[in-house]
RNA sequence: UGGGGUGUCGCCAAGUGGUAAGGCACAAGGUUUUGAUCCUUGCAUGCGUUGGUUCGAAUCCAGCCACCCCAGCCA
């Protein structure tokens, strides 16, 4: 039950509250105005337990628990299990786990269709005995023959007319156990010519003989999600059930099977029985999916790319879902963030991947503690110092959050910088270290190149430089140095290894119907592993953070899933946006 | 083709008869010991299209065009 005294969804974590208008909120606005449900405000997130959460959903995530919230009501967590052939107890748990880690608390225990099972079936036995339903024998095949097309009406299926004696005692050999899977099925009876195929006589309840997650082998009927879904928003008192625009059609069927159904009953079935709310009915409203370009989420696709090892798991982090993004890096805030700056309407869309980079680049500028990592190592000499010269130099963790605090740096004789930071023969622009030049170590000294040390291949080896030992914190005198880069002291410095993210896919809309296999346009680049990086020792200081700015080279993630005492691995979150 | 929807800047998106918000992206400057961040500025005489109503239309009306959804005992 409800406990609609004492509790209100709530959202902890600091979220962008600059909410915008959108269709949704103005609507509950109105009806809270007309005080059309007393009131209230309650929502529902009701997903099928059959594949892992993705970004798509957290959209509508953010949009029912949001609005909930936003208006002191209530949103429930409903698992739509209403077809256990696809279902799974592993998908419950890591539903629940993703919505709790996005920040949302749904109201009251987590709510099963199945729990309905026993009043939903009483409901049908209603349906049958005011003649609003019938058992029908045809199988699939001629069922879709007699549905008729977009522009034939349908034919009375030659069951139809069977007494309601004979309907209530087939169904009740239904749920005995009496018919094999597929014999029959319970139907509403409503218009085989409606312009609106969903109307023609849709199937109520249909016979499987399978084991469910929660019911075990308590039934072999299992109901529609049309029968289904809108007598569960009633039972739970939902004011608003929103879902997206593929629904709309069925929005007719929901509403007729709610106003077929003897609204006293209803109301003495739901969470609002015994308290001073009148009965009022839900209603569903509609609004467009979240797309993202370069990116998929049918999750029939999200699967299938699982179960051949396209990626390493659902919580792959190239992958979409919210266990995958958020073993990358994202953080709740940022997708939540991300949400409510895409917006809510009913037109289709397709959202650039950019504005979620925005989001979580956003977010971790502003929180994630700053680190020097060079990926792609090679050694600075710094000639004019000792060979045992060790000094430790502080820095700030946050160039603009003094709260943040800062961390001990140690510089040695023998340093590694980022092969990419020195050219021999530098382009246009170039701002880094070249033979002959100067470069800002970060937070240290500005040196000169004098030598490149190169092996009998060419290969640069080591740069021998020399150290301005009047430059540390302070310009050097009479020259500019442009370039600063980020460095390690080699013998300190903590070995790890680094994995590059990039889009999994390489055209803007792998989910287009002119692409006719996901694996067509596969991106070979999306994950490439760096195994020589070496980073400052603060990573593995007491205190250490999970995440870090790799300066210069971008928001980085400690993978709790990989690495082991010796052997650390971080995911590439998202690069540093580079205008260079 | 029957029914149901949607069309506002490169991408999202507000706007509901009084003369086009905001974000992302992009561009140009400035600050900077991260080519980051931050700051400033620019970016739709135009709202799918054609007509109509009106002093006035993205908003109202009519026609046309484009795209999406529905013919599972999936959700």
């Amino acid at each position: 039950m409800t406990d609609y005294k004492n509790a209100s969804t709530t959202l902890d974590g600091a979220v962008d509250s600059s909410t915008s208008s959108n269709f949704i909120r103005s609507k509950i606005a109105q009806d809270i105005k007309e005080e059309k449900h007393g009131g209230r405000v309650h929502t529902r997130f009701p997903p099928e337990p059959n594949g892992y959460l993705h970004i798509g959903h957290a959209k509508s995530i953010c949009l029912n628990f949001g609005v909930a919230a936003e208006n002191s009501g209530l949103c429930n967590l409903r698992f739509d299990d209403t077809n256990p052939e696809k279902e799974s107890q592993e998908y419950v748990d890591a539903i629940k786990d993703s919505i709790s880690w996005l920040g949302f608390q749904w109201s009251g225990d987590v709510r099963y269709s199945s729990n309905y099972f026993e009043q939903l079936y009483a409901f049908a036995l209603q349906l049958i005995e005011s003649g609003k339903a019938y058992v029908c024998d045809l199988d699939a095949t001629e069922m879709r023959d007699y549905r008729g097309s977009l522009t034939e009406p349908g034919r009375n299926s030659p069951h139809r007319d069977r007494s309601i004696e004979e309907n209530r005692d087939l169904f009740e050999r239904m749920r005995a156990g009496e018919f094999a899977d597929g014999a029959c099925s319970l139907r509403a009876k409503i218009d085989m010519a409606s312009p609106n195929i969903n109307m023609r006589d849709p199937v109520l309840y249909r016979i499987r003989h399978i084991e469910h997650h929660q019911t075990g082998s308590q039934w072999c009927i299992y109901p529609t999600y049309d029968y289904t879904h809108c007598i569960s928003d009633a039972i739970e008192g939902i004011t608003h059930s929103l879902c997206t625009l593929e629904f709309e059609g069925h929005r007719p069927l929901y509403d007729w099977i709610l106003n077929t159904l003897d609204i006293a009953s209803l109301a003495g079935a739901s969470d609002l029985a015994g308290t001073e709310y009148d009965y009022v009915l839900p209603q569903q409203t509609e609004f467009a999916k979240l797309k993202l370009n370069y990116t998929i989420v049918g999750k029939r696709t999200l699967k299938e790319m699982v179960e051949t090892n396209v990626v390493q798991g659902w919580d792959d982090p190239r992958m979409p879902t919210l266990a995958g993004l958020r073993r990358r890096g994202f953080t709740a805030t940022s997708i939540r963030n991300f949400c409510e700056s895409v917006g809510v309407a009913r037109s289709e869309s397709i959202v650039d991947l950019e504005m979620l980079e925005h989001a979580i680049r956003d977010d971790l500028d502003k929180n994630s503690p700053r680190a020097m990592c060079v990926l792609n190592p090679v050694t600075v000499v710094l000639m004019n110092l000792p060979d045992e010269h060790l000094e430790i130099l502080s820095m700030a963790n946050h160039p603009k959050d003094e709260e943040m605090g800062c961390r001990s740096v140690p510089l040695t004789k023998r340093v590694v910088i980022d092969r990419s930071d020195f050219e021999e023969v530098p382009p246009q622009g170039f701002k880094r270290l070249i033979a002959g030049g100067e470069v800002r170590l970060r937070g240290a000294y500005v040196i000169k190149c004098i030598d490149v040390i190169k092996d009998d291949a060419g290969k640069i080896i080591e740069l021998h430089c020399s150290v301005d030992l009047d430059t540390l914190g302070k310009k050097p005198e009479g020259r500019k140095v442009k370039g600063v880069i980020h460095w390690v002291s080699e013998d300190k410095g903590i070995p790890l290894s680094v994995r590059l993210y990039d889009r999994l896919f390489n055209v803007e809309n792998p989910e287009s119907k002119d692409i006719e296999d996901f694996r067509e346009c596969l991106n070979a680049d999306s994950l490439v592993e760096m195994t020589s990086c070496i980073a400052e020792p603060s990573i593995v200081e007491e205190g250490a953070s999970l995440n870090y700015q790799f300066e210069r080279e971008g928001y980085y993630c400690l993978d709790e899933k990989d690495s082991s005492e010796n052997k650390l691995v971080f995911n590439r979150t998202i690069t540093l946006r580079d205008s260079w």
